[in-house]
DNA sequence: TGTACATCAGTGAACGCGCGTTCACTGATGTAC
DNA sequence: TGTACATCAGTGAACGCGCGTTCACTGATGTAC
């Protein structure tokens, strides 16, 4: 039974969404389209109709995971600009509960080995992203020239991602929370 | 035809040596028992007659790998301990060549969003290497405190680890040596 | 505006393939006497 | 030390299963007149 384009286009929108917490969840390798499609409330065969293959949906999907983080650092940071504001994105992202949350995690820390293993097109969506937040990043680094705010931003993210990564694979919750906890610190002093 | 039993400790060495390069070359679910033991030169039948399950040869093959780079690390620091040695560390893992290693590449780079997906085990195997690396790096911090050197050691590798992973997934050349480079700067000044 | 036909979103079954795991078999190694 | 038998490392085929992808089909939507 044909459903209307608007239906259609909000059907592809839903399935890019529910990928792209999925992904994050189980990783690119550990979800299947018929896990994808059903997440997204429908059986795995139209799946095509949407989407030319797998890669693609998972292009879109670190495309709107790196969005959704934007979003999220950017609204902590128009609450509370420049240095105030870091801190508020520190906390949030150096934090336990976020360490924690299955589905809106930070892609490059849920996915981030395996897409350096992905094709171009889905390191390109990822890279554009990383970009983006390093650019609002920097924009709070009111003291610096901006090569020189950028660099700082990348630095200062590398951090984020590479403690966090180690604070999911960590066994002892106490290490964890440490290196949470020491990134913190040293970023948002 | 039987081998004998120094034969067999051999082969299941091989096997797990060869398997450790292979799951950082292609990721734990992108490496299959028959590509492991093809590797190891041998065909895929045999396995089972040294390991119970996968899951076994990913936990021991990520053990293997924090100790090759644990020894590899050390190796650098006895030769010139201190900062010295802490800056040849750092000129090694932050370059460009260790990036583009597909052999001996960082568990933690290479594996680290899968192994936080992974079973106990094979996290518990993770987090002791990484302690022991943490520990060997914390030592060359003379002048802190045993228990501020080790937190110290834990930012520094959680850096190097973020800084390395988003080095491998951005496509832009430039911009992953910029990524390396801004946390030697930082790290090894 | 109404009618006839073409389009196509979504279903559900099927495709070949590679996965992790099991198994019968072989023959050299290890053990018992 | 020699002999007879048990063990078991490694081979190669097979198992069921889930994967990404394809396809015939349905019937509501979209288009042409």
């Amino acid at each position: 039974m044909r459903k209307s384009r608007q239906e259609a286009a909000q059907t592809r929108q839903r399935i890019v969404e529910s990928a792209s917490v999925e992904f994050r969840r189980r990783g690119i390798a550990g979800t299947g389209l018929a896990d994808l499609m059903a997440a997204a409330g429908m059986t795995h065969g139209g799946f095509y109709k949407h989407f030319e293959s797998k890669e693609q949906v998972v292009e879109e999907s670190v495309a709107l995971a790196t969005e959704t983080m934007l979003a999220s650092m950017q609204a902590s940071l128009s609450a509370a600009p420049g240095s105030r504001g870091l801190r508020t994105v520190m906390a949030d992202y150096l934090s336990t509960a976020y360490r924690d949350d299955s589905s809106e995690g930070c892609p490059f820390v849920t996915l981030g080995s395996e897409m350096a293993r992905s094709s171009e097109a889905v390191r390109e969506a990822a890279t554009a992203g990383f970009l983006q937040i390093v650019d609002m990043l920097a924009g709070q680094f009111e003291d610096l020239s901006p090569a020189a705010a950028r660099k700082e931003a990348m630095l200062m993210f590398s951090t984020m991602i590479g403690a966090m990564t180690m604070a999911r694979v960590v066994t002892d919750p106490r290490l964890s929370a440490t290196l949470l906890q020491q990134a913190r610190k040293h970023l948002a002093p």
